[in-house]
DNA sequence: CTACTACACTCGCATATGCTCATGCAAGCG
DNA sequence: CGCTTGCATGAGCATATGCGAGTGTAGTAG
């Protein structure tokens, strides 16, 4: 396997990346996300979170590319721009239930 | 696809995990960790980083199942506990190559 | 025993970040 | 024109987090 130089600078771009991933209302937004473009509105009518609150994170998830924009008259539009997130939280899944079923071997008995 | 069931506690729990990457400083350390085992002054020496730093690094690392322990007399040997690490790594270097080329497209004419 | 080493931990500071409230602003409608 | 709607943005607050300095502790050597 090519392995890819991983500088310092390229570490800090991930990590970045990664912080985007790193709060649960953006994951919820991306889930809702997974099935077509929603409204501002219908995001906050599905996930309970604040208007302010949603347009920020919307914000910030359109700024690291997951997700992309579309004004249409009074609407914004979001869609997601890269599924490659829920290979990612596929991944992380994956992790959580082999250490829950490590941690089931050890207590159970 | 099999869909996960990704209720908001599954959420809070990547998120979590997410959370963990979200730093340079611990993917650096994963990352000097790609080779094999360390001690805690291997990896202060590797990173420049200060010891209490990398410390509670490593703690944060093995409380989250990326790394584990291993005391040897003076020494705290850590190893790498998944390389999927990298397989998340990876996939964000290639969103961040995707969206560089796409960003060359549009600004060299 | 003392001295040293490798490491973990606590404290305090600086900064970042999520959240809410309020406001601004553009688009449609009367 | 004014009014409403959908959304973005700024201010302020509470909390979280990375970091360094200093301290504690277990193991080793002398």
């Amino acid at each position: 396997m090519a392995r890819r130089a991983l500088t310092p600078d390229v570490l800090a771009l991930v990590a970045e990346r990664f912080r985007v991933l790193a709060e649960p209302a953006r994951l919820q937004i991306l889930q809702c996300l997974r099935d077509g473009e929603l409204t501002v509105t219908d995001l906050v009518l599905a996930t309970g979170l604040g208007q302010a609150n949603v347009s920020k994170h919307l914000r910030q998830l359109d700024a690291s590319g997951f997700v992309s924009r579309r004004k249409e008259g009074l609407f914004s539009f979001y869609i997601l721009a890269d599924r490659s997130v829920f290979q990612l939280c596929e991944i992380m899944c994956d992790r959580l239930q082999a250490e829950h079923r490590a941690r089931t071997r050890v207590l159970t008995r």
